[in-house]
DNA sequence: TGAAACGTGACT
DNA sequence: AGTCACGTTTCA
């Protein structure tokens, strides 16, 4: 995963090298697109791409979707931006980006990659392809296509009880935002991978190529190469295509194939990755090459091996009847009454033999599996019988019914306790940004709120905003003051002053931290909030261990995730 | 002064 | 936990 700039960098002055730089100039290789002839990408309407039409043709090329009717894919309008992003996900989210000059990986805030990202000035490249987000509140506005929630296997296969407390790989929604001129070189999707991308604004250039054993054996020497970043690697292949996607365009990607992508525009960009039933065998595939290449952990499939045992034992559940998840919603509904088709029968034996085949150090059981050997043998025996001839894939299809997991709601924090209900400001009432994407759209007319406005015919009784326009970032009144400085002398006014007002979330006093003595800790749900010192200082009295507050339970602790999607 | 709609509390 | 209603705040 390396990020070029779209120039030549000068290798003329000097016979050392401080890092491997491009010896071609991507632009140029955008502008030579007659070159490219390959006839792979299917131009589809959204309501074309089926499950049937997947299952049927398996998936196997890449697919443009230029408007996202019939996707029944959930995203915010084209004039979300990535201050919205920032609102969303906070300002101090740390985020992986990666700069374009030097071509490695740093890391910013939320904060200060928005600064940079809104100043059209820039120094330097940088290029951010790995936003994690579906622990935000970004979250809820982001969906993928249904089709897609219907074959990912985190989805249809990953124990619904381990999702539910985040404990699944998190590679299902990334926010992707890149400055005009950034380029990610060619590379598989980690463990072959299909991925989703929907353009929200902006542009993106593929160069795509399929993973022919031929091209998948080019790829696998041009990774271990010495100079793989001086060769343009679509000029290492007999077939390639490019494809631009603009603002509203949805891609699909296939497993395994291999990709290069070029950023025309400022974009922002969601997207996310799957494994799925179709692509069996070049998941084991794309594995073995990533082992052999000895790619960092962090740049692969998170629990990959685990899935794979999930993955069987959904297959023997559906088939033999037979369980082997220690769960209390284990079995699918029917479970025993289906029959594997050739293509599902094929991929099976090549996780059984991957998984057989396993040094015995990384034969691990998953979380919800205690008998490996049983499941195994199970699972050959699956695969010896019959399997239905001609029939389209069955038992995937009755496990994309499977449904889908509730997140648990974010507990509300914080028991009124006695010492809260003392000394409590009156709350202040805040008032929407009107800067937000949210904020800018037009009323829905169709939630309960907007229903029920005289506008549109309703009582108007409840006097709530739609829905759909619920505000991002909520700001602090204009009137707002210091409740230690202000006075009649106030400096009021003061651009300074409004701006750096804060809120506490608890006792409601609204005072500049210069004012307030003590540290306060400042929250990233919306701005100018914080606890003020005060009232840290007195949490810390309750829980009379004044430094940290509870040390978290093993299980709380978030597991490692991959730095990020490859594009 | 009127329009928009926030925060809260009652009800289910 | 979700729905509904209302007094009240904020802005223009
Ligand atoms: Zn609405
Ligand atoms: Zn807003
Ligand atoms: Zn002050
Ligand atoms: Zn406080």
């Amino acid at each position: 995963m390396k990020e070029k700039g779209g120039s030549i960098y000068h290798d003329d002055e000097a016979d050392f090298e401080v890092a491997p730089e491009t010896a071609y100039d991507v632009l140029e290789k955008v502008n030579d697109s007659g070159k490219y002839t390959g006839d792979f990408v299917q131009e589809l309407a959204g309501s074309d791409v089926s499950l049937d039409r997947l299952m049927e043709e398996g998936f196997t090329r890449p697919m443009l979707v230029k408007q996202k009717n019939g996707l029944e894919l959930r995203v915010p309008s084209e004039n979300f931006t990535v201050t919205d992003v920032m609102s969303c996900v906070g300002k101090r989210r740390q985020l992986q980006v990666f700069r374009v000059a030097t071509q490695e990986a740093c890391e910013m805030t939320m904060k200060q990659w928005t600064d940079y990202f809104n100043n059209p000035d820039r120094q330097d490249l940088y290029n951010c392809i790995s936003l994690e987000f579906s622990d935000t509140r970004l979250d809820h506005y982001v969906e993928s296509p249904a089709v897609i929630r219907r074959l990912d296997w985190v989805d249809i296969m990953w124990p619904a009880e381990l999702k539910s407390q985040g404990d699944y790989p998190r590679v299902q929604k990334y926010c992707l935002m890149s400055t005009k001129g950034s380029y990610t070189d060619f590379h598989i999707d980690f463990a072959g991978t299909s991925v989703w991308y929907h353009i929200i604004k902006g542009e993106k250039y593929f160069w795509l190529i399929p993973p022919t054993p031929e091209n998948l054996n080019l790829y696998k020497k041009w990774i271990q190469s010495d100079n793989q970043h001086e060769t343009f690697f679509a000029d290492l292949v007999s077939e390639c295509q490019t494809v631009h996607l603009e603002t509203g365009n949805t891609f699909f990607i296939p497993s395994g194939w291999i990709h290069g992508v070029y950023t025309p525009q400022d974009s922002l960009v969601f997207g996310g990755n799957f494994l799925h039933s179709l692509a069996m065998d070049m998941h084991i595939k794309v594995c073995k090459i990533e082992s052999s290449a000895r790619i960092p952990k962090n740049n692969r499939y998170p629990f990959f091996v685990d899935m794979l045992w999930y993955v069987l034992r959904s297959y023997v559940n559906m088939v033999t009847g037979k369980n082997y998840l220690e769960s209390d919603d284990a079995s699918q509904p029917e479970a025993g009454n289906f029959a594997l088709s050739k293509r599902e029968a094929t991929g099976i034996c090549s996780i059984i033999s991957f998984l057989e085949n396993l040094p015995s150090t990384k034969k691990k059981a998953p979380k919800l599996i205690k008998d490996l050997d049983g499941l195994l043998n199970d699972a050959k025996e699956m695969v010896k019988k019959e399997w239905l001839e001609g029939q389209i894939i069955s038992a995937t299809m009755a496990l994309s019914k499977k449904k889908k997991v509730e997140k648990p709601k974010k507990v509300k924090r914080s028991v009124p306790k006695i010492s809260d209900c003392q000394n409590k400001a009156p709350k202040h009432r805040r008032m929407k940004c009107k800067k937000c994407e949210p904020c800018n759209r037009s009323e829905c007319g169709e939630c309960n709120f907007c229903k029920d406005m005289k506008k549109f015919g309703g009582p108007g009784r409840m006097k709530q905003s739609c829905v759909m326009r619920a505000c991002l970032a909520m700001r602090l009144s204009s009137r707002a003051e210091c409740g230690l400085c202000a006075g009649p002398d106030a400096s009021a006014g003061e651009e300074d002053y409004q701006k750096s007002l804060m809120e506490c979330a608890e006792c409601n006093e609204i005072v500049h931290p210069r004012c307030a003595k003590g540290e306060g800790k400042i929250k990233d749900d919306l701005p100018n909030l914080w606890t003020c010192p005060k009232c840290v200082a007195k949490n810390a009295d309750t829980n009379g261990d004044p430094e940290a507050k509870r040390p978290k339970l093993e299980a709380e602790v978030a597991p490692p995730q991959p730095l990020g999607m490859i594009n």
